[in-house]
DNA sequence: TGAAATGTTGGGGCG
DNA sequence: ACGCCCCAACATTTC
């Protein structure tokens, strides 16, 4: 029997689109498909909650896809960068493929393994697949990194055909006997003791084809409606991809291609598809952000801000983390978060610089939140985006623009739609009230079932005080800056 | 991918 | 009729 080929799956658990696997298929041997859980690998971060939840439902709905081709995925768990090259060794796999990934992380194991396969003989291969551009092909006239979005984002459009995604193969050939492999069960991914994956299983529907039908249903239902509806999370005109792309369940070249190609045949899409490719774009600036800054997740960019007089309190971090804060639009974000896995991205935004501005409470500790709790949790775009809330990432926010819960809640959940739907215990005021109850009449709480600090908390802090403090913090860093 | 404070203008009420 | 003032509406600046 000619040698096997190993493909590595990590972050691209999809068979269309798949260059490591199109590259095995070219090679025309038998394949063994691997996943290596590695929680231990210095410098890998740990999966979150909601992330283990899909990842155990992606890499069964893998195995099944594999399944229907004649082949069976192979479950392992230890630091990769052995486990890998004692498989090869195991079943003489003279190649051993997989796509990129590019957290700091990932590439100190993945060049490691790369020595470790090579003093062995082996041929290892990468490719990518996550990205439409990767890192080193983009830089600026001056041939830095790009630090400001929208440069980046032009010259990213300007230099970048997409080339076509590749088709899922047919048939893949088998090698027999099969290596043994873990049970997916026995990693215990999921939660028990509580489950709390209830609202994640409604929502959801972790793997490639339920990557494909949420494109499907964005395409028919959602794009049109992209431009003008993306700010309001009292409507589901989102994509949702970002779980399923953070998976490798969809690739960014085929979601941009999807796109094009649905624009082109409906010239009235032309604004609502570039505004959603410049969400793409934003991932992709995060991802290469990482990779030119790998203490991302941990240092802010901006020097000055290692010195920002953070008031770190526990009881202020669970206030916001449980939706108790008593602004009804960051409540409700925060109670979204904890049953679905997902936030709205205006949303985000608004609990965001809540915890940072109104809270004083460092980033960082918003940024693990995050990372435990959403379904899309990434290694770049998550911390990126902290950062940008803060102030003091790249192209970031200034970090005195501070958003008025109360308005940014009437501007962009006007009837209150969204407040009612996260928070039932607020749903009987009045629109006009229902983003600020403890300014209220006493007789219309009454009507409404409310009793504050009973029902529903009073705000923890008064806006206008906390936002003049996050000033005043502001300019503590700014003196010294200067 | 803000909000609040401050400045300016012009219509209309009023003495 | 005229000028004064108030203030809403809009623009600009500042945080």
């Amino acid at each position: 029997m000619p040698s096997p080929v190993i493909v590595w799956f990590r972050r691209d658990l999809r068979l269309a689109d798949n260059p490591a696997l199109a590259a095995a298929v070219a090679a025309d041997r038998p394949i063994i498909p691997l996943y290596v859980l590695d929680e231990v690998s210095p410098g890998i971060r740990p999966l979150g909650g909601a992330q283990r939840w899909w990842l155990h439902h992606s890499l069964s709905a893998l195995g099944r896809d594999l399944a229907a081709r004649g082949l069976g995925l192979v479950l392992r768990r230890g630091p990769a960068e052995t486990v890998v090259a004692d498989l090869a060794r195991q079943v003489g796999a003279d190649s051993v493929l997989w796509n990129r990934c590019y957290d700091p992380g990932s590439i100190r194991r993945d060049a490691v393994l790369k020595r470790v396969l090579v003093a062995d003989g082996r041929q290892p291969a990468s490719f990518n697949a996550g990205l439409l551009v990767e890192p080193w092909h983009l830089q600026t006239g001056a041939g830095g990194f790009y630090r400001v979005f929208t440069p980046f984002w032009r010259a990213l459009r300007a230099r970048f055909a997409p080339p076509a995604p590749l088709p899922a193969p047919a048939g893949l050939p088998a090698m027999s006997p099969a290596p043994a492999g873990d049970a997916l069960d026995s990693w215990a991914l999921l939660p028990t003791r509580p489950d709390w994956a209830g609202g994640l299983r409604d929502g959801w529907t972790p793997g490639e084809a339920g990557a494909r039908a949420r494109l499907a249903r964005f395409l028919a239902d959602g794009l049109a409606h992209y431009e003008a509806g993306r700010d309001r999370p009292d409507r589901a005109h989102g994509s949702r991809l970002s779980p399923h792309l953070q998976w490798g369940e969809l690739g960014p070249r085929q979601v941009w291609h999807a796109i094009a190609y649905r624009a082109a045949s409906e010239p009235a899409l032309d604004g609502s598809a570039d505004s959603f490719l410049r969400e793409l774009g934003w991932r992709e600036f995060s991802q290469h952000l990482l990779f030119h800054v790998p203490s991302l997740a941990t240092a802010p960019l901006r020097p000055e801000f290692d010195d920002f007089p953070w008031r770190p309190d526990p009881v202020q971090r669970a206030a916001w983390a449980a939706g108790r804060t008593g602004y009804p639009i960051v409540d409700a974000g925060m109670r979204e978060l904890w049953y679905s896995g997902w936030m709205h991205n205006r949303v985000r935004m608004i609990a965001g610089s809540f915890l940072v501005k109104d809270l004083l409470q460092p980033w960082q500790t918003g940024e693990a939140w995050f990372w435990d709790t959403l379904v899309d949790a990434d290694h770049a775009t998550n911390p990126a985006s902290w950062q940008w809330v803060a102030g003091c990432g790249a192209d970031a926010a200034p970090y005195f623009r501070v958003f008025n819960p109360v308005l940014q809640g009437e501007k962009f959940d006007p009837r209150g739609a969204y407040v009612r739907r996260w928070l039932p215990e607020l749903a009987g005021l009045p629109d006009d009230c229902i983003h600020k109850p403890w300014l209220a009449p006493a007789a219309v709480l009454a009507r409404a079932g409310v009793r504050l600090d009973e029902t529903y908390p009073r705000p923890i802090v008064d806006h206008k005080a906390a936002r003049a403090r996050a000033l005043a913090a502001f300019a503590h860093i700014k003196q010294k800056a200067a």
